[in-house]
DNA sequence: CCGTATATAGTCCACATGGACTAATCGCGA
DNA sequence: TCGCGATTAGTCCATGTGGACTATATACGG
């Protein structure tokens, strides 16, 4: 049971925007709604300033210092420690290849972004093979309930997932044939320099 | 603020299962695993045990007696109450129209058997134009994302929920030409005869 | 220059969740 | 017939969630 088997999705994301600077938490909350992360995870004041403490007392992000201005609350500003980097990265490893838990899958697709190409690859592959295999089991758990004369007004639901199913597996070979060309631009871990530019721009645009 | 609003997921499942008969807590939650509900939601004893206490609370459900045997634990057994009956189905109609809310919306889909079909088409056509208007304003943020610079690697999440809009917009459509044709069968609420040899079915198997 | 709305920066607590734990009974092979 | 795991039928509690609430500061129209 390491520090990256108790992260909540929000925990992650926290973390994440942590590796791109040091920040107080309103700034955080912040800067997420403006990115719109809340259409990936419902976002409260209340969870998320739990989230922090949490991530405090685990030790994966620690103060960098407070300070105040004016009249209103102090701020704490915290940054990641290298055991809080290093839980992060695990769990989005983790959850690319888990199938079954759509928000965790989501927030670690969205936080891919610092992983290396090949390792990307090589996660989504196991994906690959473990969704094809729910799938069909759905799928065929869905002709079986027919051919036992399930009415279909029973089946709807499952019908949808097979859909979808369907639809998340096409998309999925169609992103793996992407990330395994050549051509397409993925910025290197500590060499890219298409996103040393784009974080740049980012960290300009938030001061 | 009706009693439908504070319902959860699962509350609403167990609410549904009680329309089909009165049972114990046992019972309900063996029902739900062997029917697999838990493709939908997470099932566990804890949540299971405490949801059911909060619906005998809240008046929408309501022991009938409770039997014994042999020295094992006491085995209350509950009934949907009329009020019950009342908030699983207002709760059904309103999730089958509100977007952005997958568990929610899985869940009314798979309880939507006990609805009118021409009340099913009329919810999910309202569905329909929310869910249009929701994938279309994601698909542009999308572009103007692209536009303004930001590398793809950033945005991977993004494409991926844009490929699962688009399949569930088709299902969707699908589904209502489906419902929308006369053949297709839709045991109606009080005198098809498809779903009451169905449920009979199931009763027996109960038993 | 006065009131009102909005942004800043959170706290608090009721409620929901999930996983570990309990404890009796039943089936079944050695 | 003895033991052992599976099934029956839950309880308990630490943790996580979300919505209501607080309080100051600034912007802005009238």
């Amino acid at each position: 049971m390491s520090a990256a088997d108790r992260l909540t999705p929000l925990g992650v994301m926290v973390l994440s925007m942590l590796r791109e600077d040091a920040m107080h938490p309103y700034e955080m909350i912040r800067l997420m709604r403006i990115r719109r992360d809340d259409r990936i995870l419902s976002l409260t004041n209340g969870t998320f300033y739990h989230t922090v403490a949490r991530l405090e007392r685990a030790g994966l992000i620690a103060s960098t210092g407070v300070d105040r201005d004016g009249n209103r609350p102090e701020r704490t500003t915290y940054a990641l420690t290298p055991a809080g980097s290093g839980a992060a990265t695990a769990w989005v490893r983790r959850e690319l290849v888990r199938t079954g838990r759509p928000t965790e899958f989501r927030v670690a697709l969205a936080e891919a972004h610092d992983l290396a190409r090949d390792d990307v690859i090589a996660l989504l592959e196991r994906r690959r093979a473990l969704l094809g295999a729910d799938a069909a089991e759905r799928s065929q758990a869905l002709v079986d309930a027919r051919a036992t004369g399930v009415p279909d007004q029973y089946l709807v639901e499952a019908d949808r997932e097979a859909a979808l199913d369907a639809a998340d597996l096409a998309w999925l070979d169609a992103f793996l044939g992407r990330l395994r060309d050549p051509d397409t631009l993925w910025g290197e871990h500590a060499g890219g320099k298409t996103s040393a530019r784009y974080l740049a721009q980012r960290k300009a645009a938030r001061e």
